[in-house]
DNA sequence: CACCCGTGGCA
DNA sequence: TTGCCAAGGGT
């Protein structure tokens, strides 16, 4: 189409961009993946939605638990949140196994048990928005839609030499317009994957192979030496500390952990009750801050009186990518358990613990505890 | 539109 | 050690 002398590099490029991408995918692209070499969208979806801002290698063990465990979306939709969750814990953006549990129960209460092939019907369910709705339709029903993941829009700012940070609304609107002028009329999925495998291998974020690129001898980036600088990064920002003491409460050989709820950090996950430290108290020795949270565990646990110990533990920070959190654990002893805590708290024995869906800096303090270290039991809690 | 939401690997 | 960010979506 575009291939007159006359046409600009874009133009040029555009005309044979798709067919070069195949041809380099069916050569040198990735074909043997857990989630590739099948139609079923269930199991195509299960692998987006885990891949959202997740890396690969990362997400490989978790999807082979979770179709063990749910093999298809009617055994995901019928699953108890708190299994779903414990199957999801340690994979992060926990919104998303939220949105997947209710995405599975839409598709069976509302599709007949089966994924739409229309992108603009898979955007409209939970946790599926315009890019991983492409990526669905694409490889399961062979759909003309253009995904734009962190590969796509690095191939593009790089090939085409686009300036500006890909996440600016602007920018991103300028590569939804080229990402579908680009879209060949044929061969989708292996279109898509090569987008995502060219992305991912040859043009990744450090140091990409442009002699192995089929796009070399076009790519804007590398003919003016911008492959480091393409795409733009984005704008830095101030990161804020936070603080939060947690209580490891223990009445005999059981600890007292609570729901979190749906919304904030953590959503759905259950972890340790925790009081956040006045900024003028946050001293292990400040006798208030002591006051304060053996009153507010006593309170959970056992009513006043009874808290028999308290003791500040080793702190550990956990590192988020929009703040830093300082967790100080102390660990509480109770003469006794009270026995109502309500539906959002559970006394956890190790099996319990073990089999929790827990925060990733919450499963390091049980394990340093040597809480939950019995690794086969089943998951006991309240609903 | 701006901000929120995890975790781990790697330079 | 610190910074960066990965097969983004929801609000």
């Amino acid at each position: 189409m575009n291939d007159s002398p006359n046409d600009s590099t874009a133009g040029s490029l555009a005309g044979t961009f798709a067919e070069r991408l195949i041809a380099w995918q069916a050569e040198h692209g990735r074909h043997d993946l857990p989630w590739q070499n099948t139609r079923d969208a269930y199991r195509i979806w299960l692998s987006e939605i885990m891949l959202q801002q997740t890396q690969v290698a990362t997400v490989i063990p978790y999807y082979a638990r979770f179709l063990e465990r749910f093999p298809d979306v009617a055994a995901l939709a019928s699953a108890a949140q708190d299994d779903v969750m414990a199957l999801w814990s340690g994979l992060g953006y926990y919104s998303r196994a939220r949105n997947l549990h209710r995405c599975a129960q839409v598709v069976v209460a509302e599709h007949g048990g089966r994924f739409p092939a229309d992108p603009e019907a898979l955007a409209s369910l939970p946790g599926i928005g315009r890019s991983t709705a492409a990526a669905i339709a694409a490889f399961a029903y062979d759909a003309h839609a253009a995904i734009l993941d962190g590969n796509v829009k690095r191939v593009l700012a790089r090939v085409f030499g686009i300036e500006g940070f890909p996440g600016a609304p602007k920018i991103e609107r300028d590569m939804w317009t080229l990402a579908e002028s680009l879209l060949p009329q044929r061969d989708l999925p292996a279109y898509t994957q090569g987008m995502m495998d060219l992305g991912a291998t040859l043009c990744g974020r450090g140091k990409p192979r442009c002699g192995e690129c089929p796009f070399d001898s076009d790519c804007i980036a590398h003919a003016t030496g911008r492959e480091r600088t393409l795409p733009t990064s984005r704008p830095k920002k101030a990161q804020p500390e936070r603080y939060v003491d947690v209580l490891v409460i223990y009445a005999g050989e059981r600890v007292l952990f609570e729901r979190r709820p749906d919304s904030g950090i953590w959503g759905g996950l259950w972890s340790l009750p925790e009081l956040t430290p006045p900024t003028d108290a946050r001293d292990a020795d400040d006798t208030s801050l002591r006051a304060r949270l053996s009153a507010h565990a006593a309170t959970l646990g056992a009513g006043e009186g009874r808290v028999r110990s308290l003791e500040p533990l080793h702190g550990l920070t956990h590192v988020f990518t929009h703040f830093r959190l300082h967790l100080r654990p102390w660990r509480v002893m109770l003469e006794s358990a009270s026995p109502s805590n309500g539906a959002r708290h559970a006394w956890l024995d190790a099996a319990g613990v073990a089999a929790a869906g827990l925060p990733s800096p919450i499963r390091k303090i049980a394990d340093a505890l040597s809480i939950g270290s019995l690794s086969d039991g089943q998951l006991s809690l309240p609903t």
